[in-house]
Order: structure tokens, then sequence, then C-alpha cells
DNA sequence: ATGACTTACAGGGTAAGA
């Protein structure tokens, strides 16, 4: 049994880098892909160019704006939620949950807060808080378990190049660093910084600000395991080409790598 | 630096992103 790659990739409009991302599934053949930013509704999701591709798929789409998938090469994504619980009012597209290749696996796009302070700021935690909650019940249950996406949060100054001129955003603020690193007190592990410790590692390049630099970046994407996968993470990167495709994302595909379950031993009779 | 870029929606200028 090979091992597999699951990637997360937030695709900043799924229709217009629909070549790109055609490109990079291409290439890269990642096992699993989460994509977030759809900026699609449920009906404008290209799933005949996906399938095409040899994916599978389960989508929840929004018109204008957020939107999650879930891809699967040569299986089907079994869906088992789409929506974060804990708030029957919350409309927006952001969390969709799939049974992949003996995986549980949660796609989300966390809000991403800014102006802060404000209302978009107390949504982001809010619903980080949800997250929290939620991520706590699926590390109890004992399941493997993968939470991947755009969390919207820079964890420490490590994971920007500077933070000088983002001090006042809220991808840095205290608060949404505190509830990243809750979850990490939850027993989850953040992958990439679990293989590269000490490594300047991006995922996000702004269109604004000097993006030609690979060096001015931002590591927002996130892949986190529950303590059950942890021991199969062999491997980890970002698909740094990617951001220079023509017509790229601002975000780069982050994936992992894992090797097969350890056959657990019947109890002898 | 309320800038610079890019998308969706709409069919022009606004909202949003991070």
């Amino acid at each position: 049994m090979p091992n597999l790659r699951l990637a997360t990739f937030n695709i900043n409009g799924i229709r217009s880098r629909l070549p790109a991302l055609l490109t990079w599934l291409r290439k890269a053949a990642p096992d699993i892909v989460c994509l977030q930013e759809l900026k699609a509704t449920d009906a404008a999701f290209p799933v005949a160019a996906i399938n095409d591709a040899g994916y599978a798929a389960v989508w929840l789409g929004q018109s204008a704006w957020n939107g999650v998938a879930i891809l699967a090469r040569d299986i089907e994504p079994i869906e088992s939620r789409r929506g974060l619980p804990g708030d029957s009012a919350d409309r927006q597209s952001r969390y969709i949950e799939a049974a992949v290749s003996g995986l549980l696996v949660g796609c989300l796009y966390l809000p991403n807060g800014n102006p802060q302070p404000g209302p978009k700021f107390d949504y982001k935690l809010a619903w980080f808080r949800r997250l929290i909650e939620y991520a706590q019940l699926l590390a109890d249950s004992g399941h493997p378990v993968i939470l991947a996406g755009d969390y919207n949060v820079v964890p420490t100054d490590a994971d920007i190049y500077n933070p000088r001129s983002w001090v006042d955003n809220a991808l840095l603020q205290p608060q949404s660093r505190e509830c990243f690193s809750e979850l990490l007190k939850l027993g989850w592990t953040d992958a990439l910084r679990h293989i590269y410790p000490d490594q300047r590692i991006y995922t996000y390049w702004d269109y604004l600000r000097r993006r030609r630099g690979t060096e001015f970046g931002l590591r927002i994407d996130h892949l986190l395991l529950s303590d059950v996968v942890l021991p199969r993470l062999r491997d980890a990167g970002v698909d740094t080409w990617v951001r220079d495709l023509p017509n790229a994302s601002d975000h780069a595909p982050t994936w992992i790598e894992l090797s097969p379950p350890k056959r657990t031993m019947r109890p002898a009779r």
C-alpha cells in the first residue's frame, strides 16, 4: 500500500483558477485535496472537469464568497458533515467533512476577521471557538482525523517574513493565535511545523505586497493531525511553483504524506 | 499610503480578501 498525499489549497475562485488547478492535479497527483474559497454556487462547481481529471468530489458552495470542497483520486469521499456545528444561523460555507481512505477529513475556511476590532473579527473568534469545541469532540473520538484548510492565522512571528506591517491585522492578533495554540494543546499537531521545526515556510503571498520575492510570505494554511494520525506522518511541503502559474491563486497547495495505517492486531480469543 | 492586486457580481462600481 503506497503512501497517501493530502493537500489543502485556497483556490481563490475555482472557475477562474480551473486551468491552474488541473495543471497542479496532473503534476502533483495528490490523493486527497481540500479546497477553499470556491467563490461559486453548488451548481457552478466544475464537477465534470474534476471528474475528468480522475477525482470525485463533495462540495459546499456559496455565491461570490467562501465555498469548500474535498476531492479524492479514484475514490468517492463519503460526506460526513456540511457546515461547522454550534450555530445553526451561520450561513457561510466554510466547513465540509468526509471519510476518505480510512481518514476523517475536515476541510475548513476560517473567517479572515479584518478589519479588527469589529463584527468581522468577532465572527472570526466565535467561529474559532466553535471549531475548538468541535475539534475536541473529534480528538476524543479516537478516529484518525485531519483538519486541513485556510486557518487565516499566522501562528507565530516565525510564520511571516516581517510582522511589522501586519501587526494590526486579524491574522496576527494574540486572540487569533491563542485559539490556534488551544487546538495544539488539545493534542492536534501542526504537521508542517512538526516536519520543519525551524524552517521558514510560507503558503500565501499577497497580491499587493512584494509577492514576487518568495521570501515575503505568510504561513496560514495548516494541516492539523489528531494523535492517532501523527505516527504516520512521513513528509510535508508546499508546492510553491503553483503560485507562479499564470493567473495564480495567492495561496499555494500545502501537503502532507502519510504512510499506510499499521495493521492492528486482533485481540486473541 | 483609505496605495499597489484580484475575484465575483453585474453590466459599473462595490465588497471582500489577508
